[in-house]
DNA sequence: TCAATGCTTCAACTTCTGTTGAACGGTTGC
DNA sequence: GCAACCGTTCAACAGAAGTTGAAGCATTGA
């Protein structure tokens, strides 16, 4: 996954109804559920549900179904996966074993970023 | 983890300035970088970049530290890492193993689910 | 002390996001 | 066919986010 992959998805649960709907959908497993489940699930007025589902499809977080008069969602845990693999690339160069780290453990390892500084250094 | 904590990080992260940014921070490793240094790598003029080093600050995601008349910016890892493991608990509960795979896998697990709703089924 | 430097804050503006009510299209059951 | 239902789209608005230039504060070195 690249950048501009992945900004869509957190723009898609960078926010509180959307995370909540996909945590809903997540939890419904496979079987998803119809989008006026999720509105009186999550208590919101059908159109503005509509819009956050419709970001979240396009975005790829959700795949929907027509199922008769009902609209099906389902959350795409897939593409979650992805994301969760990406950022753990992003937050550890995929060592998050080093992440919680204190600092000094961490100097064998950056003495290449540091050389390709310009020299500036804390007072140390 | 949980949501309200969550959102401010993944707001932090969905604009391509500021996951840019921390990417750049976590790859300096320990020694971070100067808001200088930030400001000529992503080509940002330093009030644009000031305002999105501040918000990811806020939020946690980065620490700042005075170094004489510069700024010194960290990517804290420990955070990030509570981050991935909240959005792994939420996109499989827990269980990323079972994100993956075909839907008919997860028929035993869903029929509590399925027997809440009113019998609405795809034509197969 | 004073000019230069590094970065932030402020104010103004533009653009994007989120919410709401009204209208619409598709499906169902009578 | 027609009314009821489900959910979406549309238009309008309010508020938040992002960008920019000017001004400000703190530190440095002469």
């Amino acid at each position: 996954m690249d950048p501009a992959t992945a900004i869509p998805l957190l723009e898609s649960l960078a926010s509180a109804i959307r995370l909540d709907a996909y945590r809903l959908l997540m939890r419904s497993g496979p079987d998803g559920m119809v989008a006026g489940e999720i509105a009186s699930a999550l208590g919101l007025p059908p159109t503005n549900l509509s819009f956050h589902l419709k970001a979240m499809t396009h975005a790829g977080l959700l795949a929907v179904e027509q199922e008769g008069r009902f609209q099906r969602y389902r959350a795409n845990l897939a593409l979650m996966q992805e994301l969760v693999a990406y950022l753990t690339e992003e937050c550890c160069g995929g060592n998050p074993e080093l992440c919680a780290i204190p600092r000094a453990a961490g100097r064998a390892k950056r003495t290449a970023i540091a050389s390709a500084r310009t020299g500036l250094r804390r007072s140390s």
